[in-house]
RNA sequence: GCUGUGGUAGCUCAGUGGUAGAGCACUCCCUUGGUAAGGGAGAGGUCGAGAGUUCAAUCCUCUCUCACAGCACCA
């Protein structure tokens, strides 16, 4: 037998026969690690203990301690006990595949009749018992023809399907789960007792396409979530509590923000404390941009197909626009229109209107522009996807040695903008290429490189994600973080010379020739609606002082302080601050509760002991504790919060 | 768009083949109370829309619509 030589992440390096399973060497250090083992890396790839290892590689032993591959193995295999479960209670339903994602798994069937979530109890129970039943996991590796013929004569038309997709040199492994086998990769457990019986619960049922292709039938899938014990378990469960209190549909109600009805599905009715936020935003922005050198423009909703044709929208995004017919008086044939999905085109048209000299580049016209998509039934959310919404839009015509300094500032902008919202994380995706493009690989790598520059001169990491561009240009993606750590895509910024060249944009370059200009595309919230929503959800609702709708209650204690009440209102709202009267007939309590409830920053309560010595006794929104303050210098402090961040 | 589940008072939800109920909110009365719900009374619903079955439909059937969870989509 040949030797290999295996080296421990310790730096030591030990001999062993070719072909020595992982489990042998775990065995070969210690009982107890052969006992604690789950899996190995094997030069870095997650391996199987019973996989044979046949050259020198470096080695290391992973246990449960190892999160990634601890809770990779327990989803994995988990997704495997639970459609042996479902085949042990209804032998007729066909396995198809079942990977891991995200905190769990999901695994899709072939059943004609829906899971209902009794059925999900009794799958969890029966996967209880086959973790409890410790049944051996082993791996084996089956010719590609034995495999197939025995999918065929077992009835599972998806397998067969899956096993013709592996592509011809790879090996073909059935991993058994006690007397159950399936197709898989693997690594696995060792048994099923090393799943915890404990720390994984079956969350809900959904359709999902048989290969997530829409033209194929329709499966049933079940999720699960899983982790190493009980209480990563709790602590996820307790983290979707969280996520679904912050829910900015259920917020959006609670605080009277905006509401969504039937006869315009997906379009937002803004009510005037949703609208407050809105323009609170709209007006930083406004701020910002022009700080930036950006012109606000302002253009039409309804465009005549026309333009859309020239544009090419018309060809690849007819689907998803709105289409306004009108009969012209007169007129033949209804005139067809479309409200815009982009503001591009429109943005070109002004750009067009008297000739432009290198001398006016880079010209950056902003828009807050109003936009509608068809978008699917199915794919709306809340603020998170509407089919009429507001793009904090912008599109820089310039030359091409302008892009880097462009992007290098927009960059800036950006992140001046997330950190003055509270968000201090984002990360940068730069999207390469495609396949298909225009344009010569000299532009390419020009484009690119200005992008790539203008990035590492501010020392920001980024990621790469080849070939994801647009088929004329490269782009950058921007995603931030919120507060409880999931990622949205918002900024955008994207280089094009395509339009410029389809709407017949040009500039007068200092050699008295016409150019074409490059467009940049670029947002930085995406649309107001979304942007509305994630910082709703972000603060849970509790918004910052200068972008909350309603900023102050000034509350009575008694019914003789409402003249001073009143007073302090008016003073609070000619210094700038949004401050309401609550003189009801109620106790101080329940109105620092609704207030409280309803998100106001901060309460104000005044009784006698205030009025007569012209104070206030402030509360802020989450703090128990009151502080007194002087009527003027209560004043003074809101009136300054209630500012936007300054810029710097 | 597809699969599944839903739509009953402003909100959260219960309920029944014989035209409906709770809690909170709302209105009024009592209460003037010092930092997260004081007490009492009252008003409020075409039971998502349309069609069908039935002596009778909020309830059963069908169609539509919207919402929710996924999937697909997001040039």
């Amino acid at each position: 037998m040949a030797q290999i030589s295996l080296t421990f992440p310790d730096g030591n390096i030990r001999t062993y026969e070719a072909g020595v399973t992982a489990a042998e060497v775990a065995a070969s250090i210690a009982p107890s690690l052969a006992k604690a083992a789950i899996s190995a890396q094997v030069d870095g790839k997650h391996w199987d203990l019973a996989w044979p290892i046949t050259a020198d590689a470096a080695l290391s032993i992973n246990t449960m301690k190892d999160e990634a591959p601890a809770l990779e193995l327990i989803r994995h295999d988990l997704a495997h006990i639970m459609a042996r479960a479902v085949q042990e209670l209804w032998p007729d339903v066909k396995v198809t595949i079942g990977p891991v994602r995200d905190q769990g798994w999901f695994y899709d069937f072939d059943r004609a009749e829906p899971f209902t979530p009794e059925d999900l109890g009794a799958i969890e129970a029966r996967m209880k018992q086959i973790i409890n039943a410790r049944e051996p996991v082993k791996t084996e590796l089956w010719d590609r023809a034995r495999a197939r013929k025995y999918y065929e004569e077992r009835g599972e038309p998806f397998k067969v399907e899956l096993l013709d997709r592996i592509p011809g040199g790879e090996d073909i492994r059935m991993y058994w789960h006690g007397n159950w086998q399936d197709l898989c990769r693997g690594p696995h457990l060792q048994h099923t007792g090393q799943v915890p019986a404990d720390a994984f619960k079956l969350t809900h049922v959904a359709g999902a396409y048989w290969l997530g292709d829409a033209s194929r039938p329709m499966l049933q899938r079940i999720y699960g979530v899983a982790f190493r014990n009980r209480d990563d378990l709790k602590a996820h469960l307790t983290m979707l509590e969280e996520a679904a209190k912050r829910d900015h549909r259920k917020l959006g109600r609670e605080m009277d923000l905006f509401h969504l009805q039937e006869e315009a599905p997906g379009m937002v009715f803004w009510h005037p404390n949703g609208w407050q936020i809105w323009r609170g935003l709209e007006d930083f922005m406004r701020g910002r941009l022009r700080a930036a050198g950006y012109q606000e423009i302002r253009t039409p909703q309804v465009v005549d197909r026309v333009l859309w044709e020239k544009s090419g929208h018309w060809e690849a995004y007819r689907e998803n626009m709105f289409i306004v017919e009108v009969d012209e008086e007169g007129a033949k044939e209804k005139r067809i229109n479309a409200l815009k999905p982009m503001n591009c085109p429109c943005h070109v048209q002004v750009y067009n209107q008297g000739l432009k000299s290198y001398r006016d580049l880079p010209l950056r016209l902003a828009e807050f522009g109003s936009c509608h998509r068809y978008e699917s039934s199915g794919s709306m959310h809340g603020l998170m996807r509407v089919r009429g919404f507001t793009q904090d839009d912008a599109h820089i015509f310039c030359t091409e040695d302008q892009i880097e300094s462009e992007c290098g500032a927009f960059i800036k902008l950006l992140s001046s903008v997330y950190r003055d919202l509270g968000f201090e994380k984002f990360d940068i995706k730069l999207s390469t290429r495609p396949e298909v493009r225009i344009g010569t690989d000299a532009q390419w790598d020009k484009v690119e490189g200005a992008l790539q520059s203008a990035i590492e001169n501010l020392g920001l990491p980024y990621e790469i994600n080849p070939g994801d561009g647009a088929f004329y240009g490269p782009k950058l993606d921007f995603k931030l973080t919120d507060a409880i750590g999931r990622e949205w895509q918002c900024g955008t910024f994207q280089v094009d010379p395509n339009l410029p060249e389809r709407l017949d944009a040009e500039y007068v370059g200092e050699d008295g020739a016409k150019h074409r200009p490059y467009m940049l595309h670029r947002a930085i919230l995406g649309s107001f609606e979304r942007f509305i929503g994630i910082l709703i959800e972000n603060y849970a609702g509790k918004l910052p002082f200068w972008l909350a709708p309603r900023q102050v209650v000034v509350a009575s204690i008694v019914s003789d302080a409402d003249g001073y009440v009143n007073e302090v209102v008016a003073a609070l709202k000619k210094a700038g601050v949004r401050a309401e009267a609550d003189i009801r007939n109620e106790k101080i309590n329940y109105k620092v509760r609704e207030h409280s409830v309803g998100k106001v920053p901060v309460i104000l309560a005044v009784g006698m002991k205030e009025v007569e010595e012209r104070t206030v006794s402030l509360r802020r929104l989450g703090e128990n504790r009151t502080e007194s303050l002087g009527f003027e210098s209560a004043l003074s402090t809101l009136a300054f919060d209630a500012l936007p961040p300054p810029m710097n």
